[in-house]
DNA sequence: CAAATCAATAAGTGATGACTTATGCTTTGA
DNA sequence: TCAAAGCATAAGTCATCACTTATTGATTTG
Protein backbone atom coordinates (compact mmCIF):
# COMPACT_ATOMS: atom_id res chain seq x y z
CA UNK A 1 0.00 0.00 0.00
CA UNK A 2 2.81 2.47 1.00
CA UNK A 3 4.76 0.63 -1.44
CA UNK A 4 2.21 1.41 -4.28
CA UNK A 5 1.97 5.02 -3.59
CA UNK A 6 5.59 5.06 -3.71
CA UNK A 7 5.68 3.58 -7.07
CA UNK A 8 2.90 5.69 -8.25
CA UNK A 9 5.37 8.57 -6.94
CA UNK A 10 8.40 7.46 -8.57
CA UNK A 11 6.06 7.25 -11.96
CA UNK A 12 5.15 10.84 -11.88
CA UNK A 13 9.03 12.09 -10.94
CA UNK A 14 10.31 10.21 -13.70
CA UNK A 15 7.82 11.34 -16.21
CA UNK A 16 8.24 14.82 -15.52
CA UNK A 17 12.24 15.05 -14.86
CA UNK A 18 11.92 14.66 -18.96
CA UNK A 19 11.47 18.86 -19.94
CA UNK A 20 9.87 17.26 -23.32
CA UNK A 21 7.45 15.72 -21.56
CA UNK A 22 7.18 18.32 -19.22
CA UNK A 23 6.60 20.67 -22.21
CA UNK A 24 3.96 18.00 -23.17
CA UNK A 25 2.08 18.06 -20.10
CA UNK A 26 2.23 21.88 -19.64
CA UNK A 27 0.36 22.23 -23.25
CA UNK A 28 -1.89 19.40 -22.49
CA UNK A 29 -2.84 21.63 -19.43
CA UNK A 30 -4.19 24.32 -21.60
CA UNK A 31 -6.89 21.84 -23.59
CA UNK A 32 -7.83 18.98 -25.04
CA UNK A 33 -5.42 18.03 -28.36
CA UNK A 34 -4.76 15.37 -30.64
CA UNK A 35 -1.61 13.90 -31.12
CA UNK A 36 -0.86 15.61 -34.53
CA UNK A 37 -2.08 18.81 -33.37
CA UNK A 38 0.47 18.22 -30.69
CA UNK A 39 3.44 17.22 -32.43
CA UNK A 40 3.25 21.04 -34.69
CA UNK A 41 5.25 23.42 -32.90
CA UNK A 42 7.59 20.62 -31.63
CA UNK A 43 10.74 19.17 -32.99
CA UNK A 44 10.41 15.88 -32.16
CA UNK A 45 8.56 13.14 -34.52
CA UNK A 46 5.22 11.76 -34.10
CA UNK A 47 6.66 8.05 -32.32
CA UNK A 48 8.66 10.30 -29.73
CA UNK A 49 5.42 12.14 -29.01
CA UNK A 50 3.80 8.84 -28.69
CA UNK A 51 6.11 7.50 -26.61
CA UNK A 52 5.96 10.97 -23.96
CA UNK A 53 2.09 10.43 -24.01
CA UNK A 54 2.32 6.90 -23.09
CA UNK A 55 4.98 7.97 -19.90
CA UNK A 56 2.29 10.34 -19.01
CA UNK A 57 -0.29 8.07 -19.27
CA UNK A 58 1.19 5.94 -16.99
CA UNK A 59 2.09 7.98 -14.55
CA UNK A 60 -1.68 9.14 -13.96
CA UNK A 61 -0.74 12.71 -15.24
CA UNK A 62 -2.94 12.81 -19.12
CA UNK A 63 -5.94 10.99 -20.21
CA UNK A 64 -6.57 9.81 -23.73
CA UNK A 65 -10.46 9.80 -25.48
CA UNK A 66 -10.61 8.75 -28.42
CA UNK A 67 -12.46 9.50 -31.46
CA UNK A 68 -12.35 7.62 -34.66
CA UNK A 69 -9.08 7.54 -35.76
CA UNK A 70 -7.96 10.11 -33.88
CA UNK A 71 -6.40 10.22 -29.88
CA UNK A 72 -7.23 13.63 -28.15
CA UNK A 73 -5.26 13.94 -24.90
CA UNK A 74 -5.26 16.21 -21.74
CA UNK A 75 -3.49 16.80 -18.60
CA UNK A 76 -5.51 15.29 -15.44
CA UNK A 77 -4.07 17.84 -12.96
CA UNK A 78 -5.47 15.50 -10.37
CA UNK A 79 -2.70 13.05 -10.99
CA UNK A 80 0.12 16.10 -9.74
CA UNK A 81 -1.82 15.23 -6.26
CA UNK A 82 0.61 12.39 -5.03
CA UNK A 83 3.74 14.73 -6.31
CA UNK A 84 1.62 17.80 -3.56
CA UNK A 85 1.32 14.70 -0.54
CA UNK A 86 4.91 13.84 -1.06
CA UNK A 87 6.06 17.79 -0.93
CA UNK A 88 3.69 18.60 1.94
CA UNK A 89 5.40 15.78 4.05
CA UNK A 90 8.19 18.51 4.55
CA UNK A 91 6.14 21.11 5.29
CA UNK A 92 6.63 19.66 8.97
CA UNK A 93 10.46 20.70 8.40
CA UNK A 94 9.78 24.02 7.04
CA UNK A 95 10.37 27.12 9.15
CA UNK A 96 7.63 27.34 11.99
CA UNK A 97 6.78 30.88 10.62
CA UNK A 98 5.18 29.34 7.65
CA UNK A 99 3.68 26.88 9.69
CA UNK A 100 2.12 29.10 11.64
CA UNK A 101 0.80 31.29 8.37
CA UNK A 102 -0.31 27.99 6.86
CA UNK A 103 -2.63 27.46 10.68
CA UNK A 104 -3.94 31.55 9.54
CA UNK A 105 -4.44 30.51 5.92
CA UNK A 106 -6.23 27.36 6.75
CA UNK A 107 -8.53 29.32 9.16
CA UNK A 108 -9.16 32.36 7.00
CA UNK A 109 -10.37 29.51 4.39
CA UNK A 110 -13.24 28.27 6.81
CA UNK B 1 15.00 35.23 -15.08
CA UNK B 2 11.89 32.83 -16.14
CA UNK B 3 14.47 31.03 -17.84
CA UNK B 4 16.67 30.60 -14.68
CA UNK B 5 13.84 29.39 -12.61
CA UNK B 6 13.32 27.18 -15.47
CA UNK B 7 16.31 25.69 -15.19
CA UNK B 8 16.13 25.30 -11.50
CA UNK B 9 12.66 23.32 -12.01
CA UNK B 10 14.85 20.95 -14.11
CA UNK B 11 17.72 20.38 -11.66
CA UNK B 12 14.75 19.47 -9.26
CA UNK B 13 12.46 17.72 -11.29
CA UNK B 14 15.87 15.59 -12.36
CA UNK B 15 17.83 15.02 -9.10
CA UNK B 16 14.28 14.12 -7.50
CA UNK B 17 13.81 11.35 -10.47
CA UNK B 18 15.91 8.85 -8.62
CA UNK B 19 14.75 6.87 -6.12
CA UNK B 20 18.33 6.67 -4.54
CA UNK B 21 18.75 10.16 -4.43
CA UNK B 22 14.43 10.60 -3.51
CA UNK B 23 16.06 8.74 -0.34
CA UNK B 24 18.93 10.63 0.45
CA UNK B 25 16.52 13.91 0.43
CA UNK B 26 14.41 12.03 3.00
CA UNK B 27 16.87 10.95 4.93
CA UNK B 28 18.25 14.42 5.73
CA UNK B 29 14.35 16.17 6.17
CA UNK B 30 15.27 14.23 8.91
CA UNK B 31 18.01 15.98 10.24
CA UNK B 32 21.56 16.84 9.68
CA UNK B 33 23.86 13.79 9.02
CA UNK B 34 27.27 13.93 7.74
CA UNK B 35 28.00 11.58 4.62
CA UNK B 36 29.50 8.33 6.42
CA UNK B 37 26.22 8.27 8.92
CA UNK B 38 24.43 8.90 5.83
CA UNK B 39 26.02 5.71 4.34
CA UNK B 40 25.28 3.48 6.67
CA UNK B 41 22.01 1.69 5.95
CA UNK B 42 22.73 2.40 2.15
CA UNK B 43 23.74 -0.10 -0.69
CA UNK B 44 25.47 2.19 -2.24
CA UNK B 45 29.23 3.06 -2.18
CA UNK B 46 30.25 6.14 -0.59
CA UNK B 47 31.02 8.10 -3.97
CA UNK B 48 27.82 6.92 -5.01
CA UNK B 49 26.75 8.49 -1.89
CA UNK B 50 28.78 12.27 -2.13
CA UNK B 51 27.69 12.51 -6.40
CA UNK B 52 23.97 12.42 -5.49
CA UNK B 53 24.98 15.00 -2.69
CA UNK B 54 26.49 17.48 -5.31
CA UNK B 55 23.38 16.69 -7.59
CA UNK B 56 20.71 17.54 -4.91
CA UNK B 57 23.31 20.68 -3.67
CA UNK B 58 22.94 21.88 -7.13
CA UNK B 59 19.36 21.64 -7.05
CA UNK B 60 19.08 23.70 -3.91
CA UNK B 61 17.40 20.89 -2.13
CA UNK B 62 20.51 19.94 0.65
CA UNK B 63 22.65 22.25 2.07
CA UNK B 64 26.72 21.49 3.50
CA UNK B 65 28.55 22.21 6.82
CA UNK B 66 31.64 21.68 6.65
CA UNK B 67 33.55 20.88 10.24
CA UNK B 68 36.91 19.23 10.31
CA UNK B 69 37.37 16.29 8.32
CA UNK B 70 33.36 15.83 8.33
CA UNK B 71 30.99 17.17 5.98
CA UNK B 72 27.56 17.73 7.24
CA UNK B 73 24.50 18.13 4.89
CA UNK B 74 20.32 18.72 5.92
CA UNK B 75 17.76 18.74 3.39
CA UNK B 76 16.61 22.26 2.72
CA UNK B 77 13.00 22.31 2.57
CA UNK B 78 12.64 26.08 0.66
CA UNK B 79 14.24 24.15 -2.09
CA UNK B 80 10.98 22.68 -2.58
CA UNK B 81 9.35 25.95 -3.40
CA UNK B 82 10.13 26.09 -7.45
CA UNK B 83 8.61 22.46 -7.37
CA UNK B 84 5.19 23.81 -5.47
CA UNK B 85 5.31 27.22 -7.73
CA UNK B 86 5.44 24.83 -10.93
CA UNK B 87 2.64 22.67 -9.53
CA UNK B 88 0.68 25.98 -8.13
CA UNK B 89 0.54 26.50 -12.20
CA UNK B 90 -2.44 23.78 -12.62
CA UNK B 91 -4.04 25.65 -9.55
CA UNK B 92 -7.26 26.39 -11.85
CA UNK B 93 -8.08 22.70 -11.66
CA UNK B 94 -7.33 22.35 -7.98
CA UNK B 95 -9.89 24.98 -6.01
CA UNK B 96 -8.96 24.74 -2.65
CA UNK B 97 -5.74 22.92 -1.56
CA UNK B 98 -3.15 25.12 -3.81
CA UNK B 99 -4.78 28.54 -3.20
CA UNK B 100 -3.34 28.22 0.54
CA UNK B 101 0.18 26.45 -0.42
CA UNK B 102 0.16 29.73 -2.41
CA UNK B 103 -0.09 31.96 -0.32
CA UNK B 104 2.99 29.88 1.60
CA UNK B 105 5.01 30.31 -1.25
CA UNK B 106 4.59 33.92 -1.62
CA UNK B 107 5.67 34.26 2.27
CA UNK B 108 8.67 31.76 1.29
CA UNK B 109 10.06 33.61 -1.41
CA UNK B 110 11.06 36.67 0.86
C1' DC C 1 -12.12 -0.60 -52.96
C1' DA C 2 -7.97 2.14 -52.78
C1' DA C 3 -5.34 5.76 -51.01
C1' DA C 4 -4.48 8.67 -47.35
C1' DT C 5 -4.49 10.01 -42.45
C1' DC C 6 -3.79 9.14 -37.57
C1' DA C 7 -1.50 6.96 -34.05
C1' DA C 8 0.87 3.08 -31.81
C1' DT C 9 4.45 -0.33 -31.81
C1' DA C 10 9.02 -2.47 -33.26
C1' DA C 11 13.71 -2.23 -33.51
C1' DG C 12 17.92 -0.04 -33.42
C1' DT C 13 21.23 3.90 -32.03
C1' DG C 14 23.56 7.45 -29.43
C1' DA C 15 23.58 10.03 -25.26
C1' DT C 16 22.96 10.32 -20.53
C1' DG C 17 23.13 8.63 -16.00
C1' DA C 18 24.11 5.75 -11.91
C1' DC C 19 27.27 2.97 -10.39
C1' DT C 20 31.99 0.97 -9.56
C1' DT C 21 37.22 1.09 -8.12
C1' DA C 22 41.17 3.93 -7.67
C1' DT C 23 43.15 7.94 -6.04
C1' DG C 24 43.97 12.49 -3.90
C1' DC C 25 43.28 15.91 -0.37
C1' DT C 26 42.41 17.40 4.20
C1' DT C 27 42.00 16.57 9.07
C1' DT C 28 42.46 13.93 13.28
C1' DG C 29 44.78 11.32 16.71
C1' DA C 30 48.30 8.17 18.58
C1' DT D 1 55.00 12.67 12.08
C1' DC D 2 52.66 9.02 10.34
C1' DA D 3 48.60 6.21 9.84
C1' DA D 4 43.84 6.29 9.52
C1' DA D 5 39.42 8.54 8.76
C1' DG D 6 36.30 11.36 6.02
C1' DC D 7 35.04 12.99 1.79
C1' DA D 8 35.54 14.45 -3.10
C1' DT D 9 37.09 13.71 -7.71
C1' DA D 10 38.71 10.81 -11.74
C1' DA D 11 37.90 7.43 -14.91
C1' DG D 12 35.68 3.68 -16.74
C1' DT D 13 31.49 0.44 -17.27
C1' DC D 14 26.88 -0.95 -17.90
C1' DA D 15 22.02 0.08 -17.92
C1' DT D 16 18.50 3.21 -19.05
C1' DC D 17 16.43 6.51 -21.85
C1' DA D 18 15.04 9.57 -25.60
C1' DC D 19 15.27 9.59 -30.05
C1' DT D 20 15.17 7.87 -34.90
C1' DT D 21 13.12 5.19 -39.14
C1' DA D 22 10.19 1.48 -40.53
C1' DT D 23 6.05 -0.71 -40.13
C1' DT D 24 1.40 -1.99 -38.72
C1' DG D 25 -3.48 -1.35 -37.49
C1' DA D 26 -7.37 1.27 -37.73
C1' DT D 27 -10.35 4.77 -39.64
C1' DT D 28 -11.77 8.07 -43.01
C1' DT D 29 -12.34 9.75 -47.70
C1' DG D 30 -12.20 9.89 -52.76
Amino acid sequence: MTYALTMIEAEIFRALADPTRRAVFERLAAGEMSVSELRTGMTVSQPAVSQHLAVLRGAGLVVERRAGRNAFYRADPQGLAPLLSWIERYRTFWPERIERLKAVLKDMDQ
